[in-house]
DNA sequence: GTAACTGCAAAATATTTGCATCCTT
DNA sequence: AAGGATGCAAATATTTTGCAGTTAC
């Protein structure tokens, strides 16, 4: 609960009700939340229009980044680095569980560099690997 | 034009105009296609019901697959390896532009292994780079 | 001729914007 | 008190579905 209000007031962010629940929500996930998600888990207390907007202020401050997914959905998870604004350090893999179906951020698994063909200048790198995960096995 | 047919007939897809056109996009595009894309280059030929499900269709088939990526757009490429229905094999790396804003197959770099934490059965992976082409650069 | 494909209309869903009101600092 | 955040209404955009007409085989 401190740390809520830590991550708030470093951001600048004034402290409310939906923001405060919003994060709590991150904070207690094991993985990665959908926009679905949050109005679900929080009982459409909050306005649709206020996720999207609460979502999207997480994301410029760097508070939260999202998740490639193949499928159109956006997924949403802490940025448990040192994520400054507009500058994101999310470098780790991302699991996707073929059975739970929950996406599961592996903080320390990094991703590797690759090799890219001549002219080819990387600045990021995305990886996502789906099979079954430890508590499906 | 040989091999378009070749794709359609193997899938055991009757061959229409839509299906060659949208089909032909895929195999002269060096890179991903989002729905966008194929209406802008289709010129409305066809209605966006059709679009989508043929762009579905093809996915059912094995012929693209969708690529990840981090905002919500669905990027769509060939399945240059040897795709069956249902189990894709396109285990190379995606390059996205920042400049030019195209998606690249890199058909020869391959995805790298990754050691992942106790538990966690890997079945398919995904990586997306993103940053500056051989073009732009 | 028959099954599959397409276009149109419309429904369902998702996202964005403007503005008045309320809350945080 | 002032600026930012929220809720509501409505505008946009995206995707899906049903059905009748058309086309491929």
């Amino acid at each position: 609960m401190e740390q809520l209000l830590d991550i708030l007031k470093k951001n600048q962010l004034s402290v409310t009700a939906g923001r405060k629940k919003i994060l709590e929500l991150f904070l207690s996930s094991p993985g990665a939340l959908a926009h679905a998600d949050i109005e679900k888990n929080t009982d459409a207390a909050f306005d649709r229009v206020t996720v999207y907007r609460t979502l999207q202020t997480f994301v410029d401050k760097g508070i939260i980044h999202n998740i490639p997914t193949s499928d159109n959905s956006i997924l949403y998870a802490l940025c448990k680095d040192k994520c400054e604004q507009g500058h994101h350090h999310d470098n780790h893999v991302h699991f996707i569980c073929d059975k739970c179906n929950k996406t599961i951020c592996l903080d320390d698994v990094t991703i590797p560099e690759v090799r890219l063909p001549k002219g080819f200048r990387p600045k990021h790198a995305e990886m996502v690997v789906s099979g079954v995960c430890d508590d499906c096995k």
